[in-house]
Formats: C-alpha cells, structure tokens, sequence
DNA sequence: TGGCATTGTCATTAG
DNA sequence: TCCTAATGACAATGC
C-alpha cells in the first residue's frame, strides 16, 4: 500500500508540477491533506526525487505560499518543464496541456473559492457520491486508478472510503460517460491520444462520443486567448449541470496523468498490456489524423514530447514514476527524431563517401600516370598517348595502363582492362605532346611489322603518323622489334625477361628493349614525382595561408585584449583615486593616492594599503636573493 | 627572341 | 644482383 501511496502520489505531485509549468497553481495539500500524512512520511525511498523536495512543507510559510510550485527547487527536479518550455517555444499547437490544466484551475475556481483555498476543492467534491469531510478531492480518474482490484488497496485510505469500489466508479463513469467523452473525444489530439491511452477505462467510456459535445469542446479549444477561454468554460460549466463530478471528469491530463503513474501499482495482465499496444497504435494513427487536420502544423518534432507522454501507458509496466517517464521518454522521442535525421546524414555521408571514393581512386597518384596515361583510352597520356599515337594504339591493342593491378594479371587481360575502366577525362592535367621527333627515323615503319622491309609503300598518313611517333617508338621499329613501348614498358618483369630469352634478341635490340622500359617506367616516375611535388607545394601554400590567417587573428585578439586591460586599469585607477581622495587619515587629511593604493582581499574585503616603493637593489639585496636562488637550487 | 612551363631523359639513391 | 620507385638535374619543346 505504501508503493501505491507513494506511486500516486507522485503522479499526483508532477502532475501539480506540470500545471505549475503553464501558470496554474493546484494545492496539493487539498487533495492530500485528509488522507495522507505529509508526503514525506510516504516517500519510501530515493527513487522519487519529487516527494524528496519538502514544498508541502513549506508552504505554510510566509502565508502559505512561501514556496510556489514555480520555486527553483522544484526546477531543480523537473527537467520536463524545460523540454516543455522548449517544446511550447516551436509553437506547436498540439499541447494543450495548458487548456487542460487551466480548465482543472477553473474547476477548483468555480467553488467559492479557488484552488488555493482547501476548502473550495471540498465543496467542488463534495457533489460526488463521496464523503465531503476530507479528502473527497482526488479526482475520479484518481479513484479510478486506485480501485483497481488490488488487494493492497483495500487497505489504508481507499479501504477507509477515499475511494469508491468497483461497482460504483462503474456507475459513476456511465454518468460521466457524456461529459468525459466530450473532452476524450475532442479535437485535440491531446484528449484523443491521453484517453486511448487510458487503459484502465471501461470501454463504454472512451467510445461514446456526442457530436454536440464534441463541437462544443472544439469552441472552447479554438479560444485562443485564456482569458476568453475562462470566460467560456464558465459558461459551459454552467450548462453541464454543474456537475462537478463530471467536470472532474474532464481532467483529461489530470486523470491521464494519474493513470500513466497508476501503471506502476503492479504488474498488467496481458489483456491491458495488449489494450496498451492497441492503443498506441491507435495514438499514432490519431496523430496522423490530426496532423491531417491541422495543415501546417509540424506534426514532426512538435508532437513527439507529448507523444511520448501520452505513450507512457505503454511503457510503464516498469516501476518507473511519471517524472522520470516523462523525462525519459521525452529524452528518448527527442533522440529518435534526432537519430532518424542523423541517420539520414549518415546515408547521405556515405553516399558522398563512395562517390569522393570513387573520384580519389581516379584521381590517385597512380592513376595519373598509370590509369590515366595508359589504362584509359581516351586519356591524353603522356607523349605515347598523344593523338598521334592514339591509332596506334589502337592498331597494338596491347597498350595498358601501368599499375600493380595491371601487372599481376596476365597480359592476356590487358584489353579487358581497357574494357573495364571507364574513360576518364583529365583535360585539366596538362599533357602537352612532347613527343621528339627523329627525321633519320622518319622512314621507318610501323611498328606492327617486324622489320621496314616487310612495309608496303607507305601513304602521307602513315608518314604523319611516324612524325609523331615518339623517338623510343621509332627506334623499335628501326630495331623491328615486335613490341610497342606500351607494351615493353607495362608488361611484368617475368614476361619482359621471358620475352628476352625467347625472341632471340640481338644485344642491340636487348639494349633497346631495356633502353625503352627504363625510360619509359622513369617517365611515368617522373610524372608522378612531378605531381607529388605540386601537390606538396599546393599543401604547403594553404597551410601557409591558414597559419597566416591564425596569426592575424591572434593578433587582433592579443590587441583588444591589450585593449581591454588598459581601459580596465584605467578605470581602477580612477576609482582608487575616487576611493582615496574620500579617505582620511587620521589627521583627517585626504590618502595621496601616490603613496596609497586598494588591495581587494580574497574575502572580498578592501583595503588600503601604502604603496611599496621598489627596494633598491643593495649589494646586501643581491647577496641574499643569490643566497635564495641557491637555496631553491 | 628570350622567358617560362612542360615534358622527357639521365644519373643517383634507396628499398 | 637486379628491378623499381623516387628525385634532382638537364635538355628539348612549345607557347
């Protein structure tokens, strides 16, 4: 019974808290006072860090109010409030739990009194087929919550009548079913999402739904201003009978509230875990619906904290109290949404990866002068992928680019290579055609044949086409050796080599061969060595640029904070001279701020102090801070 | 025609 | 010992 206690009163407790959020104060006390002994007495454990606070205490304090539920203390314990704040600053017309707090303010208001006076919440309650001696004040969902059939609630303040049996809430609900359907049905989404929520209502209550009632509850939700919309719910207090009971009832958030907390009176059978799930189901889709209703309204970031809120029915088969639900799940909505859109980022992240990948990879060092200047076709190349070496490129089909994935396969995947790598454009590198030409070689022939006497009589296009052939080129096919310098250039070391012993090479043309794959490997080394080197310069610019850029704006830091200490030392220095010119000694003349000075002490305290005149540096003064420096040595 | 940029080549070194 | 990458230096070439 104590774990109930405690548990409800919790609920009870943050629920005033929450009120005190939008400005509405609730005397607990009222409520509490005839059944229960100070929430202290009840607080069994650190678990509550609410009950632990002792405004009810206090209240009585500087006449009664000394600590409003707005008081920091209570800050201290809510953090809900903040996210509420901060909820409530998106403008997001789904919380309306100031309407419903105000609207239970106005119930306690309508008696003689208001809230802040116990005695008006008795005479409010005491319409109810309760005793209206005491603490007849808890609200009906209250009771309801506290009824449920639990052996431990029998005892102590429900077993001694605070709360009504089973059969008489029933009752009592079919009497309320009306007007508390005319909030639950409502349409906000507040009202929808916290009754469905509610699974400890008999289901003839959540599903009736007046339409007059419904219409009448949307004006007084479309008042905007409270002051308009107090002035309504007089009047429709007024036409509901003046039944307090039901306007009890239509403590929608109140009632919630207290049954969100009532989930951790014990364990849920399945039948309400179920109900619980459908119900969260229903939430989400009734706030689909209402964001259809309410264009543009951001149902995103708006509507997740009191989501969650309303969403506690479903997570409080754990013990936990309604605060830290709220925070927590609050925390948690949040969260999701954030991690959702950080998941996004994180797609789009990847994505940028993959395609910056993809570019690096073409763009590496390798790729120059290896992908670039042979494994691509298109590619301008160095001065044998020069276009006038293009259709003989073609003609060899042999030519690849020059990489350690080329060399590690066979030369029989060359063309597929080609086939494989898209082409690249690399107009912006500079591959100018350097290719020298060699008039004594001019006449030689294609490379294709193995030897210049085989060649048919040559046209003006071959002829072009030698003129731009590059000098090692033109010297196989002067050597008629059987390979382009692609090919001897690319082709692995163990085929070079294999090359060489079954062709049968004379030495020049070994030489030759060397001759070709060296020149030809060192280009390509040299293209590399030369990009590495512009890149390095390109770094180093920038690094200089962005040291550059630190320094001034140290710089300009170091001067206004050199700035900022003159003028501050210059308005010490007037306010000491202001100081001491209202000082006298004890002659009664003013302090010579020359000789005098204000020393602030740690503790705060100023004190006028003479000021030390610099020690003249004696033989004697030397002597001894050598004898200290030696001494610190 | 000289200056500059680019490129190829050689020599050297290191792995 | 050979191969290759890297790099400085030089020369050739084009603009």
């Amino acid at each position: 019974m104590q774990v109930a206690k405690k548990y409800f009163t919790e609920g009870l407790i943050q629920l005033t808290i929450l009120l005190s959020l939008v400005g509405v104060r609730v005397d607990i006390d009222s409520y509490l006072t005839g059944y229960y002994p100070p929430l202290t007495e009840i607080n069994l454990g650190p678990s509550s860090a609410y009950i632990q606070t002792p405004f009810h205490v206090l209240r009585d304090t500087l006449d009664g109010y000394g600590v409003h539920p707005k008081c920091p203390e209570l800050d201290y314990f809510f953090a809900s409030r903040r996210l509420l704040d901060e909820v409530r600053n998106l403008g997001s017309p789904r919380f309306h739990t100031q309407l419903n707090a105000w609207l239970v303010h106005q119930v306690s208001s309508t008696g003689p009194s208001t809230s802040d006076n116990p005695d008006a919440s008795v005479g409010l309650e005491s319409t109810d087929n309760e005793p209206a001696d005491t603490g007849e004040h808890l609200p009906v969902r209250d009771q309801e919550v506290h009824c449920q059939p639990n052996s431990e609630l029998g005892q102590g303040p429900c077993g001694a009548g605070a709360f009504l049996n089973e059969d008489e809430v029933k009752i009592k609900e079919e009497e309320e079913a009306v007007p508390l359907t005319h909030l639950a049905h409502s349409s906000t989404l507040e009202h929808e999402s916290l009754l469905e929520g509610i699974t400890m209502l008999p289901e003839p209550v959540l599903h009736h739904v007046p339409p007059a009632a419904d219409i009448d509850w949307n004006n007084l939700l479309s008042v905007a201003d409270l002051d308009d919309l107090d002035s309504l719910v007089t009047d429709r207090l007024s036409e509901l009978d003046s039944d307090i009971s039901s306007a009890i009832s239509q403590d929608v958030s109140l009632h919630d509230a207290m049954v969100t907390s009532a989930g951790a009176f014990g364990p849920t059978d399945s039948r309400t875990v179920s109900q619980r799930d459908r119900n969260l189901l229903r939430l989400e889709s009734t706030n689909s619906s209402l964001s259809d209703s309410l264009p543009g309204m951001a149902v995103g970031l708006a509507a997740l904290p009191f989501a969650s809120v309303c969403n506690l029915t479903g997570n409080l088969t754990s013990q936990s109290s309604l605060g830290s639900c709220l925070d927590e799940t609050v925390f948690e909505q949040i969260n999701q949404l954030g991690l959702g859109l950080e998941a996004i980022d994180n797609q789009l992240n990847y994505l940028e990866c993959l395609d910056s990948g993809a570019f690096e990879d073409l763009d590496s060092d390798s790729g120059l002068s290896l992908e670039s200047s042979y494994g691509c076709p298109v590619s301008p190349g160095s001065s044998e992928m020069s276009s006038s070496t293009s259709s003989y490129y073609e003609e060899e089909g042999g030519a690849t680019g020059y990489s350690s994935e080329v060399d590690s396969k066979p030369p029989k995947g060359i063309l597929d290579h080609r086939a494989i790598w898209p082409p690249v454009d690399l107009s912006e590198s500079v591959w100018h055609d350097h290719s020298y030409s060699s008039p004594p070689l001019l006449s030689m022939p294609p490379l294709r044949l193995p030897c210049k006497t085989e060649e048919p009589e040559e046209d003006s296009g071959s002829r072009l086409e030698e003129q731009e052939l590059s000098r090692d080129e033109l010297r196989a096919r002067a050597m008629c050796i059987p390979f382009s310098v692609l090919q001897i250039v690319n082709m692995p070391v163990e085929e070079f080599m294999e090359v060489l012993d079954t062709h049968s090479f004379s030495a020049d043309q070994v030489t030759l061969l060397r001759d070709i794959r060296r020149r030809g490997k060192n280009k390509l080394a040299a293209q590399n060595c030369r990009k590495r080197k512009l890149d390095a310069i390109t770094g180093l610019q920038e690094e200089v640029e962005r040291l550059q850029a630190q320094r001034d704006r140290l710089l300009r830091e170091k001067r206004l904070t050199a700035k900022t200490m003159g003028a501050v030392a210059h308005q010490f220095k007037q306010l000491t001279r202001d100081v001491l010119s209202r000082v006298r000694d004890a002659s009664g003349r003013p302090l010579n701020p020359e000789r005098f000075t204000l020393q602030c002490g740690a503790n705060g305290r100023v004190v006028v102090q003479p000021i030390r005149q610099p020690a003249v540096a004696t033989s004697a003064g030397k002597k001894t801070d050598k004898r200290k420096k030696e001494k610190k040595q």
